[in-house]
DNA sequence: TTGTACGCGTTATCAA
DNA sequence: TTGATAACGCGTACAA
């Protein structure tokens, strides 16, 4: 009984080196570093190996050397066109050295993210990226027991010494903030992502308070609405931000979509834009320049980060030690949704 | 020397049975099929688990249960909004029944969507969603070589007998048409992503020629600009129907983003949608309803899409036999971008 | 209910 | 340059 046949009729390094002529030692010679087998051989081997269709199967391969080449990463959701963008450019990348992209998202839940990098790690991946610093401690820890280089993306805080490529959530939305206060508002509210595990979102609406104080504000007196993300959910949020403070002339939103959202609503309630009210966005995605008027925004490199989160997770894995922070600029985009603040 | 030491530190299988105290045969059951284990011995196993932070090695299971729990899917791009959201769905039914999605992106490139096939399943893919039909044909060999169950989506042609979930394209497309048709269009051109291997667009291109020769005129008329996917691209294919084309008041494209494209390039040029051209899409994703004037699109279900695939997907490796092909309905939505033909 | 022991398909070490 | 063979960590018949 040939091994083919005991395998499902799936072809295995065996039936390829009676196939040959060989041993294994050599067809898995053939397959992973040519140059150490002989011109016939090889070419031989590899004929083998086209004949009879081999793929290696996974599961040994992982097992005997001691890794997957894949790497995953756990991102809030795929319908967020940052994060689709960023792990886009982050699996082209990785393509390129020959690693695979495993995903899973957890829907902006941190329970739900701890068990998508249990198993993920469970799936045997070499390295991991994660979304934003925000997480319970044990998970670090498990990654940390576990030996699974792992790479925050998305954020920034220079006090964090965790592998990082990122930008200062904080510091841009404080640079949009006195834009806006620059235009002469007074009455600043916000509508945000929730913010209990979401250092992201926490950082921007942050970032709205330290502008105000810095213009001798109190920062305490903006009002903020945290609603999950989406269109619909950015209308609702805006409806209650003018029932809450009707007297606001403008509303900072933590992203673009909450802000088209918000949008919606001010249209829906007969007011104008900018005219009536000011309002602004965050990540600067498309919608942002399709909405009418178009966004005013923070302009995040997205793809750039997802290429470099690549590169560097790639660096860690080949045990490169050197500093493994990046932080990268972001841009306001001063457009048509900002305005001066009516009398 | 306890194993633990031996491999990196990282707890097997035997560092808990060790640490329980019981064979690594129980400490499996306990995993895996727990009903079949004492109350006290699992509960004695289950706390070294923890407390040894053990997690399976990927390989090794695979290996020795001759399946990886994976699903691979091989998208063009994630950065389309219909397949993030379409995969989104998919990826949260997968995980709902304990499998992890493995995602490749071909960037609508043929050759490189087979090689990604190749990788994925080498990396040990249970079953594999793939996009569309056109694909060569020897890709389809490896894949029943290998037995790999694979379900095509986003597509569907009664003809077809591969399993799929997906909707007619070509009947969709020619629904449209007819309404525009309807609006007294008699100059219709067509923005369409190259249709070489893309079954997808091809058929909607050709639901357009049906329309128009249901309507008694000639379908070879047709103006029909290819251009790859997005917003610019769709702006300078509709400068060039125009130049080719100028006698045009109707353009049909074959997905949002295009018309979002071609909607720009309509302002840009002075004139006046629809009152100087009907402009449609396809999809129906945000942007469609954003778009100023809303857009006139073919709705389609993609979270729907998404999730039936996990299902039938997962039927079809548990080995039910039953037909699995799928047709989900679409829906015309008229908006504003359509409007009658000027005289 | 629990334990023993073998097999899964590779890689890597060592010898030839 | 090539071959024999021992890991690799887990699942699972089979035995107890």
């Amino acid at each position: 009984m040939t091994n083919s046949t005991k395998n499902n009729g799936v072809p295995t390094l065996a039936d390829v080196a009676q196939h040959a002529n060989v041993s294994t030692a050599t067809v898995s010679r053939c397959l992973n570093s040519p140059e150490r087998v002989g011109e016939k051989t090889r070419k031989r081997v590899m004929k083998a190996v086209r004949e009879l269709g081999y793929a290696p199967n996974f599961g040994a391969q992982a097992l005997a050397a001691r890794q997957t080449n894949t790497i995953a990463a756990v991102i809030p959701t795929m319908e967020n066109a940052v994060f689709a963008r960023g792990l886009q450019a982050f699996q082209e990348e990785l393509g390129r050295h020959g690693k695979t992209l495993l995903v899973a998202s957890s829907a902006y839940d941190a329970e739900l993210e701890e068990q998508q990098v249990r198993a993920l790690v469970a799936r045997g991946a070499d390295g991991l990226l994660l979304i934003g610093y925000d997480r319970a401690p044990d998970i670090y820890a498990f990654l940390a027991k576990q030996q699974v280089p792992t790479l925050i993306a998305w954020s920034f805080k220079p006090e964090e010494k965790r592998p990082t490529v990122g930008f200062d959530n904080r510091a841009a939305m404080t640079e949009l903030a006195r834009q806006v206060i620059a235009q002469g508002h007074q009455h600043i509210a916000c509508i945000s992502a929730p913010t209990a595990s979401n250092d992201r979102a926490r950082e921007r609406v942050d970032g709205i308070r330290d502008a105000i104080s810095q213009a001798g504000q109190n920062p305490a007196d903006l009002v903020v609405v945290e609603t999950p993300y989406g269109i619909e959910t950015g209308e609702r949020a805006f409806r209650q931000v003018m029932t809450e403070a009707p007297q606001t002339t403008a509303v900072m939103c933590v992203n673009d979509v909450l802000a088209v959202g918000a949008l919606r609503a001010v249209r829906e309630m007969g007011m104008k834009v900018p005219d009536d009210l000011s309002l602004t966005g965050f990540d600067d995605i498309e919608i942002a320049t399709l909405a009418e008027p178009p966004l005013t925004t923070v302009h995040v490199p997205h793809r750039e980060m997802g290429r470099c989160a690549a590169d560097m997770l790639l660096q860690i894995l080949r045990g490169d030690q050197n500093g493994h922070t990046l932080e990268l600029a972001t841009e306001i985009r001063i457009r048509q949704s900002l305005g001066p603040a009516p009398d």
